[in-house]
DNA sequence: CCGCCCATCCACCGATCGGTGGACCCGGGC
DNA sequence: GCCCGGGTCCACCGATCGGTGGATGGGCGG
């Protein structure tokens, strides 16, 4: 089994070379520090499998995974968040393991990967659970977007409450359904996503 | 002395017509819900002083004060949120007042605005000196913009000091020093800054 | 008429965040 | 040489936030 490792941080490479180098029957074929690398060396190595971080300076690892996506070697994420999993799915990613996994389950899921499983790391099942019940009816209620406006502009959840004449408790139902439909957690990435969107004069 | 009134909500402009109706001296001569009509109702009444809202659907206080900057009547912002100073000072505002101000601060602070005076709620006065003093060398250093990246894309402080190997405590220095750059106090406020000034995909 | 969504409100908890007031090292400019 | 800014780190605090698990009422569509 050929092996392709992507990571922006040399001491992540070093640390899973050493990690997975000694396992029979792997063979680690190179390094990219970007996503752009990453492609390139997929096409000049054909590894069997590649583990992809996500986040990195230049071409990122979804960019790089949708590049990879079709042609042969069967992605594997690698990230420290464990927000991504359905961009990562989307763009073609062969399973979603978070950095925080113990080097023998590493192993077992390269291992998984390349036998054609899906490995998904625990803590992310449960979100993408989620999203498949809930068919994620995605816009914004007019208030939603009204709180969501004035927590762009540094409002805490007292004085958005101020400014519409509500109490904090329904302007944090709002934000908190703002998240759902967003798919975020905090509002820092809530006001980011509606900007994405163009909901906040993206 | 006319007065024009300008707030979306009709209750705020009931209790403000209650405030400085009786007024001696005081007429208020009209009222606006938005800043378009603020300033067609500016040109038609020809006010001496408006109490105006920032935040208003459609046309915004700020705009409105643009367009009647120069011409006749001096605006005095009247709003929930202590951060918009700067912007409404720049767009021509007499006065900026927070609406935690008591009636007779109200009457005084409109008489003061009348006679030519700048008035400023204690609260914001210390953010203007700020101003001041610190000639804003604004740009975000590369570390402050890395972290903010992160923090948009939902990270926490723990997960961004993961991600790019240092502690949390370095974290919330580098998001500190950028809130202050921005002139924001948190990081939803610091993602949408930072979106508008196209630091991040803007 | 029954759901469903929207909008409003409540209490409670633990986790996170913002802010202060430091500290150290490094490199560049005056 | 000295200062300044960037980058790293620490401890501590109070405030805010996110999340849970409700509840109520209005309105719209099947």
């Amino acid at each position: 089994m050929r092996l392709l490792i992507v990571d922006d941080h040399p001491i992540v490479r070093d640390g899973l070379r050493a990690a997975l180098g000694a396992e029979p029957g792997m063979e680690i074929v190179g390094e990219a520090a970007d996503g752009a690398q990453a492609v390139r060396l997929a096409a000049e190595l054909r590894p069997d499998v590649v583990l992809m971080d996500l986040r990195m300076p230049g071409m990122d690892g979804l960019a790089a995974i949708r590049e990879l996506s079709g042609s042969g070697p069967r992605v594997l994420v690698l990230t420290t968040f464990d927000t991504d999993v359905l961009p990562a799915l989307e763009a073609g990613a062969a399973g979603y393991l978070l950095k925080d996994a113990r080097p023998e389950e590493l192993a077992r899921a390269v291992r998984a990967t390349y036998e054609g499983e899906t490995v998904l790391a625990p803590a992310v099942a449960g979100r993408l659970a989620d999203h498949v019940r809930r068919p994620r009816r995605s816009e914004l209620s007019r208030r939603e977007l009204e709180v969501l406006r004035l927590v762009a502009g540094g409002a805490t959840n007292r004085q958005a409450a101020a400014e519409l004449f509500i109490s904090e408790a329904s302007v944090k139902t709002h934000l908190l359904h703002a998240y759902a439909k967003l798919d975020v957690r905090d509002r820092a990435a809530a006001v980011a996503e509606a900007f994405r969107r163009g909901l906040l004069g993206g």
